[in-house]
DNA sequence: GCCTTCCAGGCAAGAGCCCTACCTAGAATT
DNA sequence: AATTCTAGGTAGGGCTCTTGCCTGGAAGGC
């Protein structure tokens, strides 16, 4: 809340973010395009692109407006160069690491894949990370962005086994094993956190992962809430209504019936949807029992269910649900391909571009 | 996200701020000291100063730099004057309603009470509010924040009842009622919310309120989170542990335990402060799966404990919360006197603040 | 009692940024 | 070949801030 410094600088800064922005957003602008559209005049449009070649961030890209277009002199086309650099999106998760270099445009430049043996031990998911980070390495990232399928701590990065809890990667500090490739900030999150980022959706929802581990991520105004330590949404071990009535913690609802995979702490996804009708409303009330703690909690406009067996199992929960003393609309997750490596990435070029912007205060 | 126009005018409005907020902090100034507080050079300073006395906002007060201070030549003292206005600041609770005027400076410049009979009905809280706000009307307010004792929609200001959770004070628009008293914004939030904003605590806490009703707020990043109709935290029926160990709603425990008031859905005080120790180790237990919960999903880095009968029963609570799987620190609420009052006062104070500077823009 | 010191406030000059208005170059059209 | 049209450049002016200097008046020192 602290108003910046009143001087001429600033309002030069503003208009060099104009035209950046501009330039983001539509690629490719002559002088007296990007005058057009930012409002700003011709004369200083001019001036800035001069600025902002200066630095190297800007380059004319030698094009000339075509001829079919307007019967004028020929514009000169800028665009934004290599050296606005890229950012790197990564995912860890069981099945694999998918990492991708992105440009300030939101272009995917590049993309690297390790998929993973299961289950794989630490120390095969860090050579994979650090494996496909070096495979992008070649132009340094600024920054980057990284999806951990495990809870994640928000203050070290650092992914964290909780009591009691699927704990599907394992020991791992992604900010460690990226610091060699990456010339700054590496941030890491919870892959739930993320594919809730990307879900289209209300202001204030919740998103409900159910697959192999449980989470959720609760957006309210418009932003995911991690809490102290990023552990916000870790739900194994709230109280719900077992299949004997008795409270008991989710995860052991699964223990209960026979669903969790041996000597692990995974739920055995496979079994969950071949399962009877019995057990499935089993299921479906004792997830009924953590919606109706995040509706009382954090007043969602929606649920959205994703995960392997969140939305197969959509109706069993949505029957328990409608016996709840506040009602909230269910929905399944509409992104499915890969949805918290497109959270990630989306995160990457936010940074990335505010990273530009901020090169030139 | 969308970065403001570049302009002269932007940096002639944030000099302006910066004056406007340097007299907020420090009641009077002259000339030369706004420009040594601001950084400001002393022309641009004066320049400011004439801008604002003459639209009202700045006055000189007559005062003198005293003899005492230097030898130099005597300085003339400015300050906000009257035409900056009061914003008002109200509590609805059971017990009564207070209403406050708070000046740009956050000095309480007048104070109105109006006790309730209990249980009051609506047109009578209403006719109380109406004429607490018609006694600090003489200076038409410019804005209102209201606390209220029971549920708030966020959306229209309305209090609201819940199936099942205590209503104590009953149907009520806030908005409509103040709107003839004041000119401008009226903002209706939950005293526990306010009581929340008002603690001092880290940026990442829950405020679990006790009394006659049960209440949450959940911080997060240093802002109360309110959901989509601003019911988060409205935990009467979240699932908790009942006295037989059966999954109940948290607001049943009272009733199996005999513990609410006759006819009303308010819990007893006095009965709960009395009572065994065996039954206040079953509302300990109770309140426990409420604050695991709460963990689960916002994680929290404190959990404080308000309300009339939380701190006194903070034992009972923390001997069960030790048995949770996940270790949270508790804490008595630190501010007893009209917690939610403050709350709603700093609101006011913050909200006149931004509309005096806005209106510079 | 007079002189020096010190500081609030005002004035002048200058630099930076943006804008409007006009000019120029060069390609397409007539 | 003349005209039309547009990208880009130039000139001048307005606005805001800053530095540096001057002025007036009160307190303190001799």
């Amino acid at each position: 809340m602290v108003a910046a410094k009143p001087s001429l600088e600033l309002v030069r800064s503003l208009t060099d973010e104009h035209v950046l922005r501009a330039l983001m957003r539509h690629r490719r602008l002559t002088r007296a395009e990007l005058a057009a559209e930012t409002g700003i005049s011709k004369p200083t449009a001019g001036e800035s692109v001069r600025r902002l070649t200066e630095r190297g961030l800007v380059a004319d890209t030698g094009e000339r407006t075509p001829g079919g277009r307007g019967r004028g002199r020929v514009g000169s086309y800028y665009a934004l160069t290599a050296g606005t650099g890229v950012a790197l999106a990564v995912s860890i998760a069981p099945e694999g690491i998918v990492a991708e270099a992105v440009d300030a445009y939101g272009d995917t430049v590049a993309r690297a894949c390790r998929p993973l043996d299961r289950p794989a031990r630490p120390d095969q998911v860090a050579a994979a990370l650090t494996a496909a980070a070096a495979e992008l390495a070649t132009a340094t990232p600024r920054l980057a962005v990284v999806s951990a399928a495990d809870p994640v701590d928000r203050a070290t990065g650092r992914l964290i086994q909780l009591p009691d809890a699927p704990f599907l990667i394992g020991e791992l500090d992604p900010v460690a094993l990226l610091r060699p490739y990456v010339d700054g900030p590496v941030t890491v999150d919870n892959d739930v956190n993320w594919a809730a980022r990307a879900e289209p959706g209300p202001t204030d929802f919740a998103y409900l992962y159910l697959g192999e581990g449980l989470g959720c991520a609760v957006v309210s105004d418009g932003e995911v809430k991690q809490g102290r330590t990023g552990l916000a949404g870790e739900i194994a071990h709230l109280l719900t209504v077992g299949p004997d009535n008795s409270a008991v913690r989710l995860i052991e609802v699964f223990g209960q019936l026979g669903l969790r995979q041996p000597d692990s702490t995974a739920i055995d996804v496979d079994r969950v949807l071949a399962d009877s009708p019995t057990v499935r409303r089993s299921v479906g009330r004792a997830v009924s029992g953590a919606i109706a703690a995040i509706v009382a909690l954090t007043d969602p406009e929606l649920v959205v269910i994703g995960g392997s067996w969140g939305p197969p199992l959509l109706d069993d929960i949505a029957a328990a649900v409608a016996d709840l003393p506040r009602r909230v609309p269910l929905r399944a997750a509409t992104l499915t391909d890969e949805p918290a490596l497109a959270g990630a990435r989306a995160d990457a070029l936010h940074r990335l571009r505010a990273a530009i912007i901020g090169a030139t205060t």
